[in-house]
DNA sequence: ATTATCTATAGATCTATAGATAATGC
DNA sequence: ATTATCTATAGATCTATAGATAATGC
């Protein structure tokens, strides 16, 4: 069955064995090789040759490299302000600690679940230079905002004296961001719950929450988590 | 006096105002390129236009732009298995919980006092495809394995049966590597001590350290580091 | 003579466009 | 007719080399 209904169009120098859209075909490619050695660093012709089609035919579903990009970073969205709401509207019932711990959790899994570790790409400079990434700087900042509030709410008085919530927060983003780097080596490989537990329990430690409230969080996070990564799965049309 | 006795050699179409070597003033000024837009992304003219000469001269002081590039890696060498032993030598006076957090101490400041945010370099993907790049992945890893193993030393038994100890080691890498970030709005901000002594702190938190042992550790550690930063200035010939 | 630059340029890309072509669909 | 590819190529890079040149130093 791997002889596909074949479509209009004239046939490919490669014939298509993908069962997937060429559209989708390219951004596999062009995800797969932005992450491995950068956004400057790869040609459209490579990008192509990956895919089995000729370079120029790469215009024809895209208007250039940069909109690859684009269509890539809008694919791997971190938890907006909306989410964000979204889990702190559950803090009357849930305490400070167990919404930053599902926080943690709902942005790690992002992370993890997104293919070929696309997330890196927000750490590329050169990917930061180009003017497509602008749209997103402004969603990170306030991402970031929030995990310096969140962090604000639970750290400890010793943390408090030592940092400020801002700095806090980054180092919270950095720690979640560790599932990037954990997915260098082989972006393919699958991010088990227990080390998303392992990260967001760091983030609380970080904050200086002692272990029995870490523990209490914990159970409760992991069980609201699927309410929140559910809308993983549509894509808008 | 900006008027340097000149020296050999034909002039440069724009005089030359540096007090430095042509050699560092290109190292100076491809480092901040790379780090700002990456390291495929930036063209040798790049480089030749801030320093203020031609193009082609920069081959004459380096072979080509992987030279450059391998140069300003060698600039930034993280703590060695050497220095990491240095730092263990001294274990039974100290503890495990000092020693970790005078390792993170003399890694974050080598990572805040590195020119120009160099550090990120090794975090690049077109970097690390680099040829050039391989003589330091495995330094790389040494240090790893070195955090996971004083990360074995002082984890608590809680977060001892949550993650393996190359996973937390990696975490503290990470926590580390928080610096770098730190530098990517202004590559030239100075890290103060306070923020350096909060990534430690956050180190031996994620390993499950309790707040007293942390408060031992802290003043030892930060005793010691001034021996252990001191080769810091000499550049070998 | 030596040194550090310069100008000029070859050769290898790389991106993007124009126009031809080989399928399907009506 | 429509669609999705192809071939061919223009124009803009970019890296690196060859050889000229303008200083200093002896």
């Amino acid at each position: 069955m791997t002889t596909r209904r074949s479509r209009p169009g004239r046939p490919r120098h490669v014939p298509d064995s993908s069962t997937t859209s060429p559209r989708d075909q390219i951004l596999d490619a062009a995800s797969r090789l932005f992450v491995s050695q950068g956004f400057a660093a790869t040609s459209t012709r490579e990008i192509a040759d990956m895919v089995g089609i000729r370079q120029a035919s790469l215009y024809y579903h895209f208007a250039g490299k940069d909109e690859i990009l684009a269509e890539l970073l809008r694919r791997s969205v971190r938890p907006t302000t909306d989410k964000v709401h979204e889990i702190l509207a559950q803090v009357p019932p849930l305490d400070y600690e167990t919404a930053l711990y599902l926080l943690v959790l709902v942005d790690v899994r992002t992370l993890a679940d997104v293919p070929h570790n696309v997330g890196m790409l927000y750490q590329l400079p050169d990917v930061a230079k180009c003017e497509v990434y602008d749209e997103f700087r402004t969603e990170h900042d306030e991402l970031s905002e929030h995990y310096a509030r969140l962090a604000g709410e639970v750290a400890s008085k010793t943390v408090r004296s030592a940092i400020s919530f801002k700095q806090l927060g980054d180092l919270l983003i950095q720690m979640v961001e560790a599932v990037i780097n954990m997915r260098t080596e082989n972006p393919n490989r699958r991010i088990p719950c227990s080390e998303a537990w392992a990260i967001a329990a760091s983030c609380l430690r970080i904050c200086g929450v002692d272990q029995a409230k870490i523990e209490a969080a914990a159970p409760i996070a992991i069980d609201l988590l699927p309410r929140f990564m559910e809308d993983k799965v549509a894509e808008p049309a």
